[in-house]
DNA sequence: AACAATGTTCAGTC
DNA sequence: GGACTGAACATTGT
């Protein structure tokens, strides 16, 4: 699920339940999502701290505690966030998406061998939780992340990342994404160029743009970067408001034999930056189709 | 069974 | 060094 839109709502959901709170307990016993931290160097590093703040950029969320450290939490491909509350058998906080039957079932009672080498029986510890912390509170916040591609960092290096995408001001957008020779996706899906657009937000982005993906980014005139600005800025918003970049307007139509919904030309598939990518054959062929 | 999957990283090439 | 490409990563779903 985790795109920019996705990672705000684990960002307010972190936010929630962790600020002004301390830490008193975690589990980093997942040596794969918290590398390169052996086992017990994450819990040493937060426990007795304090959460500051939960902050984001683009697809990256950390929590800031009262010693000024970070912990850096990533979503990966799969990965959400989960709010347990104290003493709680109940339904866990899942900001608004709920956990499917065979979720709930691991969230429970885990049975599966999995990566955890001793499952507690307790509800959010089963094999799919892949980190934990529980504040004083009683509450804990759990890494729920079944393809376990999520990562658990302290003081992760955010250097790397460009201005997030629903931050960037538009002289700064025409500079940086005006760019290169990379097909335009793979430009927006370069987190370094812009943080927070993945694979589906992409294709809806240029969809709503009518832009074709393979287009060079440097081919693209000022005025229609300027018009690409506002259009990520609104497809992010909207994908917010709506619950998920899933559900944008032609994100169902990324299928064979499916068509436009705006012009009815059929969808074409190819692999661009890298990633699957799904366009309208006709609005955003590239070379343009002349009449 | 084979392949694709909402992401990042790293080795390799130009 | 920078820009770019493709495979690898772990695991699940179709």
């Amino acid at each position: 699920m985790p795109e920019l839109p996705e990672v705000e709502a684990a960002r307010a959901l972190a936010e929630r339940w962790t600020v002004g709170r301390t830490i008193v307990a975690a589990d980093d016993a997942d040596e794969w999502v918290c590398r390169p931290h052996p086992p017990g160097e994450i819990v040493t590093a937060i426990v007795g701290r304090r959460v500051e703040s939960v902050e984001r950029i683009g697809k990256s969320m950390w929590l800031v505690l009262d010693d000024g450290s970070r912990l850096g939490l990533h979503l990966g491909m799969a990965g959400r966030l989960v709010g347990l509350a104290p003493e709680s058998s109940g339904l866990p906080d899942t900001a608004g998406e709920p956990l499917t039957a065979r979720e709930r079932s691991d969230w429970s009672m885990p049975v599966r061998s999995g990566s955890r080498p001793t499952p507690t029986g307790l509800p959010g510890e089963g094999s799919w939780s892949r980190f934990t912390i529980e504040l004083d509170d009683g509450g804990r916040l759990v890494l729920f992340d079944k393809r376990r591609l999520g990562r658990v960092r302290l003081n992760p290096d955010l250097s790397g990342l460009g201005p997030d995408a629903l931050l960037v001001d538009e002289d700064t957008f025409v500079t940086r994404v005006g760019r290169g020779v990379l097909p335009l996706k793979a430009r927006l899906m370069d987190q370094a160029t812009i943080a927070g657009i993945g694979n589906l937000l992409c294709d809806e982005i240029l969809w709503q743009a009518q832009q074709p993906p393979l287009r060079p980014a440097s081919d693209l005139s000022e005025a229609e970067l300027r018009e690409l600005h506002g259009i990520v800025h609104a497809c992010t918003r909207e994908a917010m408001v709506r619950g998920g970049v899933h559900l944008g307007d032609v994100i169902e139509h990324r299928k064979k034999g499916e068509h436009c919904p705006r012009c009815g030309a059929e969808m074409v598939r190819a692999t661009v930056g890298g990633r699957t990518t799904w366009w309208c054959s006709f609005e955003q062929a590239w070379p343009p189709v002349e009449d």
